[in-house]
DNA sequence: CACAATTCAATTGCGCACAACTGAATGGCG
DNA sequence: CGCCATTCAGTTGTGCGCAATTGAATTGTG
């Protein structure tokens, strides 16, 4: 299916993000008030643009990860449990922005397959402890390899993922506390 | 600011995006190669923000959506159809970097919603053209505040946003390459 | 101590994402 | 024309993402 990033009007950019030239936002950027219409299209560009993103990483993570029989969500728990060793899921759903909902189906998969353990804390019998199996230590090492071919296929320089990823974080940021802010007057 | 070496998180960085400077990146990107560990840190980064930030916007979209009683996936859609005014689904698809697995479902719910109409193309038999009813161009005008609300929430300015674009789109771009590539090696 | 509010994991229900497959329509080629 | 590969939408099955709810354990308060 492959869209290449040339089917919308506003595409011949420069490719230069870490020095400014003239780009769509140029144009957007005059000293006129800016268009409802000016804004659906960037509105457009954005989001399509994320989700793009979002599901083409998902896309090479599920090749890399196929030998390793885990799928993205699944990496990225145990990516949290390889760094942390042993955390409740509360802890495991802060680290990756998942409520239970989402976890609990993950982590049973997980205990399945025998790489992770679930127990209910003895001082908190709410809370159920998660900790990683032998295999699922030996699995880190299998998977040694995925992050460098990630970062190459990406076709990026490091230092631009470094930066893409402070723009994300922002965005992230704005995003939550606006909806907070949203779900909170009443 | 001077990130010593070492385990530190890589998480004060300079709020840099559209002009060098030193960063976590500069660390990495010293004379000697990249090791293994560091990658694996990037590499939770950003496929860590990538996630959030994904998620981030879809939260804020939901709760702006919700009048219109559309999903964040619908509106994507309907935003395609408002600019094209009538496609097969084929092209919606495109467009998106969706396929019909996801599509067919999702259009049935738009058609139910009165929003859609779906008909195969006379020329065509296997096609079906998915056009906008009264309803459905009628709503285009009650989304009017979407967009400009969501730029808003994000906290960035216009010209960041472009930035981030370019470089979502570079790395979907290398990602879907490089995907197509690995699956063409047999 | 009793009792209400809170916290935590799990479950349910719905919608999306994607692989794999089905089946109909089309186009190419001998 | 007959046959086969391709193209298209749709279906099925699995897994995530999230809202809403449940139920047990804990905490706070009188």
């Amino acid at each position: 299916m492959a869209t290449p990033p040339g089917t919308a009007p506003l595409d011949a950019v420069p490719l230069a993000a870490a020095h400014p030239g003239p780009t769509d936002a140029d144009r957007l950027h005059g000293e006129q008030p800016l268009r409802d219409e000016d804004l659906l299209r960037l509105d457009q560009q954005i989001c399509f643009s994320l989700n793009a993103a979002s599901r083409a990483f998902g896309g090479v993570y599920r090749v890399l990860l196929k030998d390793l029989g885990l799928t993205y969500p699944q990496y990225l728990v145990m990516l949290v449990l390889w760094e942390h060793g042993e955390l409740p899921v509360k802890r495991i759903g802060e680290h990756l922005r998942l409520d239970s909902g989402t976890l609990s189906p993950l982590l049973k998969r997980l205990e399945a397959a025998g790489l992770v353990r679930r127990e209910r804390s003895p001082e908190d019998e709410r809370s159920v402890t998660v900790s990683l199996t032998d295999a699922g230590r030996e699995l880190r090492d299998r998977a040694g390899q995925v992050p460098r071919t990630l970062l190459t296929a990406t076709g990026l320089p490091v230092e631009d993922l470094a930066a893409l990823r402070v723009l994300l974080d922002r965005v992230t940021g704005a995003l939550d506390s606006a909806v907070l802010a949203d779900g909170a007057e009443d």
